[in-house]
DNA sequence: AGATAATTTGACCGATTGGTAAACATTACA
DNA sequence: TGTAATGTTTACCAATCGGTCAAATTATCT
């Protein structure tokens, strides 16, 4: 009898290890790219190279290779925010923010797109996350930022919208890599943008947050 | 002989105006809530509370639909950087290039989603015009920005990757508005999070980019 | 009113969708 | 090596997809 994903055995075999990975990362290739519902099943199962019987054998459903990738990206992803340092300094440490998560952006690009597609669909399938675990991690770290404003180590701001700010012109880069790549060009559109794009952005946040000498 | 989208008589009768009226909001709903491969078109006949025959009486096909909505949408969405004044003041200029986009994004998110639902799938449809007119228009602004600086009237900066981020930041209330409003909770996601939005994305650009009094 | 053109609909089409059943092949272990 | 568990495939299913067609209905104009 066939026990799919050892619900039986309790350890994971090495072909059950391998082709799960095998079958994650196709399926991160195709919903990145179509989003959840643009998305069909073969065609995770042709980018994988196996059968799509054979990607249902791991995975019950769509729903549960979607679920199984969510799950696995969003801790990776909220790993920069998570590093954010209450002790340190402000100025490092939203200058390293912004430089950790440009650099998530560019070398995983996917698992950005992912959670855009997911997120700007309304979230049907992460509402719970966004509420729960990823509320309370902003709601955190927004404290931290409203303290050392309260100390005056930082202009007084709104610490949400800074997050968000952070959050959405660092991601940019990767959601919407294509316009980017458009709009700056052959001659600009190289792999130095992002160098670019860090360097014009710890300028305009630092320079936009930190209390000037008077 | 029925002959579709008024090929023989030249003016549009009343009942097309409408039906295509009633067609594209329909059109708009489930496009931008659910990107291009994932909207259907009986989805669109049920809002658009018509039958499937009688919407492709008037858009031969899905695509028509889409394109038809994107051509309409596409000047409207540029409007504010064109608006942008090479004569007028930059603090001045800057404010209210970020006040129009973040009220685009309150009054429009629908449209603001259909793009970014476009342009993260790759931008399959747009991209001509993403290459063509759009990069001609930030080109031009761009250039404009940068003698604003030459000129020392704002910090030195990338200009390309400032309007990237004025689009980032305000475009993010729309196309993320459920993670917006879950990680504010229910306390401060009301109507005012624009309001704040606006306050913080000001105090950051004008803060990040002016340049200060020696 | 009557004729003509414009509009609307139900029935239907082949292709594709997510998913299943069962036979077949392979692996792991005694 | 034998056998039971695991893994893979072929054939298939009902539902839904984008789209067509011809018939029926409504609007327009003389």
């Amino acid at each position: 009898m066939a026990i799919p994903r050892a619900a039986k055995t309790q350890r994971r075999t090495r072909i059950q290890e391998e082709k799960e990975e095998q079958i994650l990362e196709a399926a991160l290739d195709v919903f990145s790219a179509r989003g959840f519902r643009g998305s069909t099943i073969d065609q995770i199962a042709e980018v994988a190279g196996m059968s799509k019987p054979n990607l249902l054998y791991y995975f019950r459903t769509k729903e549960a290779m979607h679920r199984a990738l969510i799950d696995r990206v969003l801790y990776t992803w909220l790993e920069p925010l998570r590093a954010f340092n209450a002790e340190g300094n402000p100025e490092t440490e939203i200058r390293s923010y912004i430089r950790r998560k440009l650099e998530l952006a560019r070398d995983f690009p996917r698992e950005s797109r992912l959670f855009a597609n997911e997120v700007l669909q309304g979230a049907p399938h992460i509402e719970d996350e966004l509420k729960g675990p990823l509320k309370q991690l902003v709601d955190e770290k927004a404290e931290v930022i409203r303290a050392w404003a309260k100390a005056g180590k930082i202009a007084k701001c709104d610490p949400y919208h800074l997050i968000f700010s952070i959050w959405s012109t660092t991601q940019h880069y990767a959601d919407f890599d294509v316009q980017v790549r458009a709009v700056l060009g052959q001659e600009h559109a190289g792999a130095g943008r992002f160098e670019d794009a860090a360097r014009f952005l710890e300028q305009l946040f630092i320079g936009g947050l930190m209390v000037r000498p008077a």
